[in-house]
RNA sequence: GGGGGGAUUCCCGAGCGGUCAAAGGGAUCAGACUGUAAAUCUGACGGCUCAGCCUUCGAAGGUUCGAAUCCUUCUCCCCCCA
């Protein structure tokens, strides 16, 4: 049974992949206000759906007494984590870099609290390696570390044992940074937890190590497990490639739909990993779901929790009434006014000059194609829709007649993708 | 430093000097069926002023009537030996 309330809910959320010492750390979870860790790189100005799940079991930690520290990567972003990963990485330049460890610290800082006794901490890794010299780091943390283990490890085989495949000095060296940042976390705060993505294992244990060399400290690792899709494909990429947290790179609309369409295989476990409902209340969702024997419920709650947690509730409506407005009914019984809220709400749509009219032209202008040849295909395979009437012309120009209230036409391609044109 | 191998359209991966915009698979998109699912079937998948034309096969030159396929140089990568 589980000393520790919290590992015992994570356990049952599916939460949880591998732990250092599971009875120790339970324990110490049970006992004592934990100070714990979880890193994000600065690979990109904006954090994906790939780091909510670690962001969100922070949050976890937090809301049970323990205290989070989010740190971002400043400088291991500069080399690039190896773990998993095919091929070396290109380099980004410092400042890039620097820039966006300034997105992502405002990014993860919503999700924690800064206020009271387990009050969260922002750390940098750059402020402790930024400094650090060659010599230094070769003698004060390289010593620690058996090359011959860390070949073994099997976050960087592929890089080794591939044919056609190697792996940088630089990128071979990224676990003793992130080791040693759990080593620095744990003088500087305490820290005595770090957890992340499973293919994190290496450069946690790496950390949990190192920690005990110099430090003489126990300290613990926790993994969460890889987001999957029952339909083998991965998780978190659509068409338009990855969903991203930051509202201008993927739109709260955008991100709504995304939960929306998730698959009955998979939704009642994303509600487990990415939703704060406790297990209880997601069986009966299930249960319920499974009962009414027609449309499951699941897939809109997730999309309402998730939204809302990301974005605020406020999105989330906005989000509803875009997608009431396409998804049901039919758009000649929207006001002029509903269509002005439906720009106002986020909905993509783009501003034309009443000349440019001709289908093909407007279906590039309004992003639905990437180019006139596909906008063609899709003309002709009968994809595209002009205020909800079927269009396969190529040759077809939008007309007063398809302006409504003189000002507004709604675009489809396919079943899913509506773009609102604005004409002036 | 020495020797060998490789760079192909989003990814993997085939490509005889002409019949290659380039096999096959994956991913993606569209159509049908549906629940804005899943599965399945069908089609598309470089660009354009689209029954034709233009630009691609790491980069730049060259041979040739004709090159992704041959030669030279360059860049990057991998393997083996030091």
């Amino acid at each position: 049974m589980h000393q520790s309330s919290l590992i015992q809910e994570l356990q049952a959320r599916g939460l949880i992949a591998q732990q250092t010492d599971a009875a120790a750390l339970d324990e110490l979870l049970a006992k004592e206000s934990v100070t714990l860790y979880c890193g994000f790189d600065p690979t990109a100005d904006s954090l994906h759906l790939g780091h909510l799940v670690p962001v969100l079991v922070l949050r976890r930690f937090q809301q049970a007494g323990h205290r989070p520290i989010a740190l971002v990567g400043g400088a291991t972003g500069m080399i690039g984590d190896p773990s998993f990963k095919a091929t070396e990485r290109k380099l980004n330049t410092p400042d890039v870099i620097a820039g966006w460890v300034d997105k992502i610290r405002g990014q993860v800082s919503p999700f924690l609290s800064f206020e009271g006794d387990n009050a969260a901490i922002m750390a940098n890794n750059y402020d402790w390696f930024g400094g650090m010299g060659a010599l230094e780091f070769l003698r004060d943390i390289g010593k620690h570390f058996s090359v011959n283990q860390m070949i073994k490890k099997e976050s960087v085989q592929q890089r080794i044992s591939r044919e056609d495949q190697g792996i940088s000095y630089t990128e071979f060296s990224y676990s003793l940074l992130q080791g040693y940042d759990f080593t620095e976390l744990n003088r500087r705060h305490g820290c005595k937890l770090q957890i992340g993505g499973s293919d994190q294992w290496g450069n946690i244990t790496a950390g949990t190590d190192l920690t005990r060399r110099i430090n003489q400290q126990h300290v613990f690792g926790l993994t969460l497990p890889l987001v999957t899709k029952a339909d083998g494909t991965k998780f978190g990429k659509t068409e338009g490639g990855a969903i991203w947290l930051d509202a201008s790179k993927t739109s709260p609309y955008a991100f709504y739909q995304f939960w929306l369409n998730t698959a009955d295989a998979d939704v009642y476990k994303f509600l487990r990993y990415f939703s704060f409902l406790s297990v209880a209340e997601i069986a009966a969702i299930e249960e319920e779901d499974k009962a009414s024997g027609s449309k499951p419920q699941a897939q809109r709650i997730l999309a309402e929790q998730v939204t809302a947690l990301v974005h605020g509730q406020a999105a989330v409506e906005a989000a509803q009434r875009i997608s009431a407005s396409l998804f049901s009914g039919s758009v000649t019984d929207l006001t002029e006014s509903d269509l002005a809220q439906l720009a106002q709400d986020g909905m993509p749509s783009v501003q034309l000059p009443c000349d440019s009219s001709g289908l093909i032209d407007v279906l590039v202008a309004g992003g639905l194609a990437k180019s006139k040849s596909e906008a063609r295909t899709f003309i002709q395979s009968g994809a595209v829709s002009v205020n909800g009437n079927k269009t396969d012309s190529l040759e077809h120009q939008i007309g007063d007649g398809e302006r409504l209230f003189g000002r507004y036409s709604l675009l489809k391609r396919g079943k899913k993708h509506h773009t609102l044109l604005c004409w002036q």
